[in-house]
DNA sequence: AGTATATAGTTCAAAGTTTGAACAATCGCT
DNA sequence: AGCGATTGTTCAAACTTTGAACTATATACT
């Protein structure tokens, strides 16, 4: 029951229908692959000669193939249908505080190649050698022709439509345009977002088993702490790029100080850093950031954290127990407030999910509003090793199989 | 940039084009009314036939209609068009603790009747009652063949589909199907919605000055607080119609007891009872809810309290900044988390918009993530006195507005 | 081996749309 | 009265889905 805006329109022309089932068979091919041209008919109540038209024009523009033939009991055998993925190539930049990711990944966000450096933090540089190694990556793998484009998740709030990072505070980067230099040194079309919301497009488009539901949240704990939004199927961005800030919320107003200069902050409670600093018994609000994060002197990290309680020191299983009842607290307000189908989890702290699972359940119980709303199911990312690679690979690729703007 | 779901799609047939232009044409008028078909034709670069067919389909249909001709500098004069609204009525009732509402509309949301009654709480007899005051309304209107259904706003979560009340504590209502039998006894259909859910719907399609934009929030702050979210022209109901549900978000996790059973929600700092409580020194966790919401012994409201505050009382200009500050803050966790185009907000509070604003607008300040945030737009409800009632009537006319389901 | 039956995929005309141009209806101005 | 501009209608062409008939191919049964 979507209102329509009178201001900002779109009128349905005569190709309208065909635009829309176009783009309904392409994903069910997606979703259903291998599927004959008669699957497709039968699932969509539709004619199979209409279907016939439609897959001659996508196999005419090289989006699925023919594969082999299948079996029936009885009549002609069906001739089933793929997505073409295998040789369409995508760039996927991860740009974090220690090292920049880079991965080859064809369109079925599969890994193909991965390299990482140090990440340099001017702008300029840092461009400069992306370029240099993206255009030896791909021909290294003969994917120079087939690339159609590179995806870069960036830890803060991205402009999506110019590209902008408008401000990346653990990078120290404001207003910095990334994406004009990488594309013109490239010559690929760069998407550049905010590395939560890219993990919800990963988990939307690429999650392993294809049941992803269309309204989901994705909460990333990692430096910082970050939720994507995904309604009606939909990346929720917000007027300025802003949604899913929910990181910031306040837990306690007399709670530790956050970095982002507030108080009690839900991260200031369940990010890495003040997992840390519950362990050491630091003050969050006492530390320069660059002190906890940087890698030089002090290289104890959340995976040494997790590791030590994992093996029985009771002081780390107690830091990482209170990161969980916070986590589970701060939940409860995302989770009342937008009532998913399901959440996701990414970030490191999820490696110890079988430890925090019932401290989480608990203090989410505590504050939803309903039992259904906690028992919402809570998910390890399922899109592997690295949500946000995939999640830069997905910013390419979803364009493609997305509905048609309509009505 | 929407995924289509695999599982759950609407596939284009020859008409579909047709059903969306339609109700973009039924929209244009909406807005612009008076405007004529020619006009419309520009607006929508479309031929003026095409516009010709589906007014006068929408004519026959009785939607629309031809009004008087308009001036021109030169040529034939346009005929306008105008969506039907003075003859279509709607009831719109709102069950709120102490009175219950009764209004009958017209498809414009023009209030042409209104009563109040005490609340009946055991839904029989007030479903007995609503029947008999409904049948007496519309035939005191000659209003009885041309109602065309019936909006219930209630203070609760609402199942929208069954139309049965989940639960709604300041009624004492749990499972409660109002519809069935308010639909048999009045031989209308019946829509239930939830409050801060209406006002949002409200605000979308009755909002005084169509300038409403297609994402905002409303947040109705009253005897509880909730948050009716829009997002892309379409309210957001969630898993278990429990979305928008961020009153009970904590402000800080060893605040004041809520009436709903935990702590330091921002409903326990900023409700019209918390107010109350501020002002009297009262711990809101030791009373009963009954004691502070009943009329008959302690008729004190927080209108009084206002009145006193705007009239020099020290200490009720206290409670009411802190209210202020409080809205603030918790303003912050949903702008932050959602970044909508503006808020509205409704409640009594808001008489006292003009005392307040620098208050909630500093708080919010404070946590905003960005000073856009910070600037978000804070508009009083813009449909008038009874923004629960304009809702309910909106249950019924929004669906004849909505854009159709494809894809 | 030959026939019947079932299923996959194609072909063709009919019906519903938009599209684009031509046409009819007004109206003001000279 | 005639010209030019604007609104609204009519008609054929182009693009869709729709529905039925048709071809291709495989299995089951006699």
């Amino acid at each position: 029951m979507r209102k329509i805006n009178p201001y900002d329109f779109q009128v349905a022309t005569r190709s309208t229908s065909r635009e829309i089932n176009r783009q309904i068979v392409l994903n069910l091919v997606r979703e259903h692959q291998p599927i004959s041209r008669a699957d497709l008919a039968r699932r969509m109540k539709v004619g199979r000669n209409v279907i016939s038209m439609i897959v001659n024009e996508l196999i005419a523009e090289g989006l699925i193939y023919e594969g082999a033939t299948g079996k029936t009991v009885r009549g002609r055998k069906p001739t089933f249908l793929h997505v073409r993925t295998h040789d369409r190539f995508v760039i996927a930049i991860d740009i974090r505080f220690s090292r920049t990711f880079l991965m080859l990944s064809d369109f079925g966000g599969h890994q193909l190649a991965l390299e990482t450096f140090d990440t340099l933090f001017t702008p300029d540089e840092l461009v400069e050698e992306l370029i240099v190694r993206v255009q030896r990556m791909l021909n290294a793998h003969n994917a120079t022709s087939n690339c159609e484009g590179i995806g870069v998740a960036v830890p803060g709030m991205v402009d999506h439509r110019t590209g902008v990072i408008l401000n990346a505070p653990t990078l120290g980067w404001r207003d910095v345009d990334l994406r004009t230099p990488l594309a013109k040194g490239t010559a690929l079309p760069v998407y550049i977002e905010n590395a939560p919301k890219a993990c919800a497009l990963a988990e939307m488009w690429l999650g392993r088993n294809g049941a992803t539901p269309n309204n989901f949240v994705f909460v990333a704990v990692s430096d910082g702490v970050g939720v994507g939004i995904v309604i009606n199927g939909e990346l929720i961005r917000g007027r300025d790029n802003v949604a899913g800030e929910f990181g910031h919320a306040p837990l306690s107003l007399d709670g530790p100080r956050c970095l982002c200069g507030s108080v009690g902050c839900w991260e200031a409670y369940i990010s890495n850093l003040a997992t840390l600093a519950r362990y050491f018994g630091y003050d969050l609000s006492r530390l320069k950031p660059k002190k906890l994060l940087d890698d030089g002197e002090n290289d104890f990290t959340i995976n040494d954290l997790l590791a030590r309680a994992r093996s029985g020191d009771e002081r780390a299983r107690a830091a990482v127990q209170g990161t969980a009842r916070y986590l589970g607290l701060g939940l409860a307000t995302v989770l009342n407030g937008l009532n998913p189908e399901c959440v996701y989890i990414g970030g490191e702290i999820m490696t110890a999910w079988d430890m925090i699972e019932p401290t989480v359940r608990q203090a989410l119980a505590e504050r939803a509003m309903t039992e259904r709303v906690a028992q919402t199911p809570i998910r390890v990312s399922t899109v592997g090793e690295y949500p946000r690679l995939r999640g830069a690979a997905a910013l390419v690729t979803a364009p493609i199989f997305a509905a048609p703007r309509v009505a």
